[in-house]
DNA sequence: TAGCTAACTATACGGCGTACAGGCTACGGT
DNA sequence: ACCGTAGCCTGTACGCCGTATAGTTAGCTA
């Protein structure tokens, strides 16, 4: 009954799911989501690409997959002695970091379809630290929701969301949105001209996620049932 | 030098750029944004899907053109004479509600790329507001980034953004997922369960867009230079 | 030895974006 | 009356994509 190792195909061991799903990673990671195809990961394996519908039902299940992996690396641990904000703000900079390590998981995000375990699991504890500060289940369901969504949008905007770009591709597109601002009419745009260096430089990403986190949370303090 | 009409072709006016992002809207909205392929189009206009490439220099030229053109739908007017965040907000709702029109342009924001006229525009008059509200050039900017991103979550999630799903699968969605929170094991997400009505259903997506924007607001307001 | 099953491979189909080359129509100049 | 030209479109082809279907192989069990 129990298989043993099955090593006949000279330089490969054999594929498995948890393979395939560290394959994509560094793809996605290295070149981004689009890379990520059966037939790349095929390649990339040194299989079939229909080699990979033995583990995944389809590239759906596969991407599935793939959210689930790294939602896992969410740290859920919540230090109960700190006040509620702290607790919800040191898991909020946990699924941010994540999410930062890996952008593209923010496009897989909203795609349909039911709710992972992965995905229960941070929604749990989300939900535990939001009612024990004394919000409604139906409060603590939208917080988090909205919450969630929140840390998704941080990553997915603008501060050069483009992932996996090379510095100089970055300086190059930092330059040309540049030039554009410059010659942009000054009197349709004053605002924006005056603001194109922030609008332009991307410096200092720690801070923006920063700020984002702290506007959340101080949204979400200011209407906090019983704030403390 | 001018052109007049020109309608040789039997059944068919002659293609503009316009009438081919109109025929993309209406695919988007009707189907999801993978609807939208050249070849498509192509059909639904009666023409080689070549064609298309006469009036826009490739795909993402037209997707661009396509957010251009909904973005062109925010209402910039600003009423000066009430306090700046009521200005802020009614910008936020309008932008808001022109994401939830055609809820597949937010899929289109996250692409990288310069910034299109219409963007520009409306970040024009985030950033006036703003700046007259106190907050400097760089703090108007971070939080006009911020907004927009949070608008663009706030379409994106989770309340069903599955656009164009009709109403019985929509039904299906929502009764799949009620039977998953039904066997989850009760010691281990207990606040889940303790959610789970608020958490299937999705009703009031008015009160979901009134709170996440209140949200955001009330943050913005805390962090803004002068109170008032 | 035969048969079963897990884990693959081979082939093929339809759809995608688009490079490249060619054609047709209407107009302006001569 | 002719023709060049510019604008607009067609035809064909290439190399990707996901995946349905069917065939092959290795090792285990009986």
């Amino acid at each position: 009954m129990a298989r043993t190792i099955q090593q006949e195909v000279p330089g490969r061991s054999p594929l498995t799911a948890a393979a395939v799903l560290g394959r994509a990673v560094e793809l996605a990671d290295a070149e981004g989501l689009d890379a990520v195809t059966i037939r790349r990961l095929g390649k990339e394996l040194g299989v079939t690409p229909m080699a990979l519908y033995w583990h995944f039902r389809g590239k759906d299940a596969l991407l599935d997959a793939l959210v689930d992996r790294a939602v896992a690396d969410v740290d859920l641990a919540v230090d109960l002695a700190v006040p509620w904000q702290q607790q919800f703000g040191s898991l909020m900079r946990s699924i941010v970091g994540m999410l930062r390590a890996h952008p593209w998981i923010t496009a897989l995000l909203s795609r349909g379809g039911l709710p992972s375990e992965g995905h229960l699991g941070v929604l749990e504890v989300m939900l535990d630290v939001l009612r024990r500060a004394g919000f409604t289940p139906e409060q603590a369901t939208t917080v988090a929701r909205h919450a969630l969504s929140t840390a998704a949008a941080l990553v997915g905007g603008e501060p050069g969301y483009a992932p996996r770009l090379s510095p100089e591709e970055l300086a190059d597109r930092q330059h040309r949105f540049r030039g554009l601002l410059e010659k942009l009419p000054g009197d349709r745009y004053p605002r924006i001209i005056e603001a194109a260096v922030p609008l332009s430089t991307c410096d200092d990403p720690d801070g923006y996620y920063a700020f984002g986190l702290d506007l959340l949370l101080a949204g979400i303090e200011a209407m906090a049932p019983r704030a403390r």
